[in-house]
DNA sequence: ATAATTTGTGCAATCGATTGCAAAATCATT
DNA sequence: AATGATTTTGCAATCGATTGCACAAATTAT
């Protein structure tokens, strides 16, 4: 079994009968080094395998090199998908990415906000849970300047950058597109009002409904965490209203999907007795039958525009750049399920 | 704006007029600190918000608390719900999990293990990449004696612990479900054989043929990278030969899922014309219609006990722990695509 | 009361790289 | 050859926590 001793500078400094500060300029590229020094060293760095310790790097320059994350769950779609563009950019600019969920809890986001924090990341890039209704967690970074950036779903009281999709817009869209199909008794499934992106979807829907002079009805909108569970309830009962509705506009996926079996086993016809419209493009909707209407967020460009941003400001300490929200806009994915 | 300098055990041990060598044993509950210092100096930490500067920690004792992971993908279910088990374990165990993606590429692997290697992680674990057929940057972390652990793909030249599935017997019960229900020409869409689990699922298919005294036909066994677009390719020469193939075993439901849009273009009755069996339960496969036989594998167990295993061992280096495979079973999940 | 233990603290070195300042070496100029 | 300017290199402190060893204090035994 060989030896394999780490290599330091001092290693390299004795080896070379210079002084370590001396090695350290030269593999930095310091100006200050002559170039016969420099290629010397670091002819002499790789001969030997050498390897910069990067963590005592780290605790000189008090910097991590790191981005923490935290989403509520990495196995959904959208998630893993923005990850998957943090990950890419960031790896370019040579920041590690630690990853954690909160499982939508906020005592769990709480808990990963602050270990992070301990971890001494240099930015967050996060996306709230469902129950996020407190900020005193993330004040522990923008107190300590710490760059923070919200993507899909932000934190209100929180002043920084964020990235999120035009949701108004998008639930506006979608119900116009059901009102233009001749839908007449347009419902809605809503998500938890505490996060912008169902407040502003709600919001949306609304707004065509009333420019349509269309009623909003009480009993047309449900609201729910969104899960399978609670979609099958909120749309059974949607559907034993007196006077269901003929268009569906549900929060995201999988309560569109929910229906959609409610449909199946209750022989209604999608879209003849109801149209259904989804969220976020999951990897089933364009397969399952009928194929199932929604919006496209790009997951992936978010991740990578976050990642983009947080490195900058986080490379620009100094600088001062306002806080920006950047919108994307989304693309309507009509299927069978509305047509 | 508030000033928040870092406190330091120094900055505790001269406000309670003692030495730091004892602050630092106060905190790590050192047996040879008197109870009456030990809840003195805790006390005034939490008061003066003090928290440990993890990097110095680190430099110090040469453990980073990181375990490095490295999927071909993220944005996979089977990987992210992995990734999940992964994650959940390591942070009731005070880990950080560093994850990165090959994107089956072999050479975004060598550099992602690299990357891992100099950020010194303590522990890898790593499911190769497709075109992974040499093993220097693995080799990299055992000479070092830094544990690896490869869960479903490994590398069989390393000598590691390794979590897998029991692909074997899966590609074998798929074909002998196939034989039972009446299915006489068999085919298989194969992924790479340099991966064990795509050279197991052939081999369980190959012994349940010869079990059943059925003939194996060379046109009948398709070698692809497993792609929707090699997929619909393959499963389109199936199809075209002169006596196509009653049942098809795919390497995965990506492209039992090609299978499937095929049939439909095609008029080809699922699985009236021809049964078809996908492998690992995506999402998708519940919902699509004919809804998708395929075998579950459990992604999130077996990330949890990856984490379990690797964090053992790096947390008993000193002990010598014979190396293990670790084979779980599957469950074949028979839907209406082969029923 | 003194010696022998046991228990509690402190000193100082260490982990490996970085950097301000000073000293030395090189070069240019007269 | 001597002076000044410039480039190159080294010294030593620093980042913050940990730990072997030695010493001091408290406890027990004689």
């Amino acid at each position: 079994m060989k030896k394999h001793p780490e290599i330091t500078i001092h290693n390299l400094a004795y080896e070379l009968k210079i002084s370590a500060s001396t090695v350290s300029r030269a593999l930095n590229n310091n100006s200050r080094i002559s170039e016969k020094t420099r290629q010397l060293v670091q002819k002499k760095a790789i001969e030997m395998g050498y390897r910069p310790n990067i963590l005592a790097a780290n605790l000189r320059s008090k910097k991590t090199n790191t981005i923490g994350v935290v989403v509520p769950r990495i196995d959904r779609y959208f998630f893993s998908s923005a990850i998957s563009g943090i990950e890419d950019y960031a790896w370019t600019k040579g920041f590690n990415v630690i990853i954690s969920q909160s499982n939508d809890l906020l005592i769990k986001e709480i808990n990963c906000v602050q270990t992070l924090f301990n971890n001494r990341v240099d930015g967050l890039i996060i996306s709230i849970s469902m129950q996020t209704n407190e900020d005193k967690h993330l004040r522990l970074f923008s107190e300590k300047n710490i760059p923070i950036l919200f993507f899909d779903r932000f934190c209100p009281t929180i002043d920084s950058d964020r990235i999120v999709v035009d949701d108004f817009n998008s639930g506006y869209k979608i119900t116009r597109h059901l009102i233009e199909r001749g839908c007449k008794r347009i419902a809605h499934i809503a998500g938890p009002e505490l996060l912008n992106i169902y407040k502003d979807r709600k919001d949306g829907y609304i707004k065509a409904l009333a420019e349509a002079e269309m009623p909003l009805i009480d009993e047309y909108l449900e609201v729910t965490d969104l899960t399978k569970e609670e979609g099958i309830q909120a749309f059974t009962r949607l559907m034993k209203l007196p006077n269901p509705p003929d268009g569906v506009f549900c929060g995201n996926d999988t309560t569109a999907l929910s229906a959609l079996e409610y449909c199946q086993k209750n022989n209604l016809k999608v879209p003849g007795d109801v149209a259904l419209f989804g969220f976020s493009d999951e990897p089933f909707s364009a397969v399952v039958t009928p194929s199932l209407s929604t919006v496209k967020q790009p997951g992936y460009q978010m991740g990578f525009q976050a990642a983009q941003k947080i490195i900058h400001r986080i490379e620009n300490t100094k600088t001062i750049i306002p806080f920006e929200q950047t919108v994307l806009s989304t693309v309507l994915i009509i299927r069978d399920s509305s047509k």
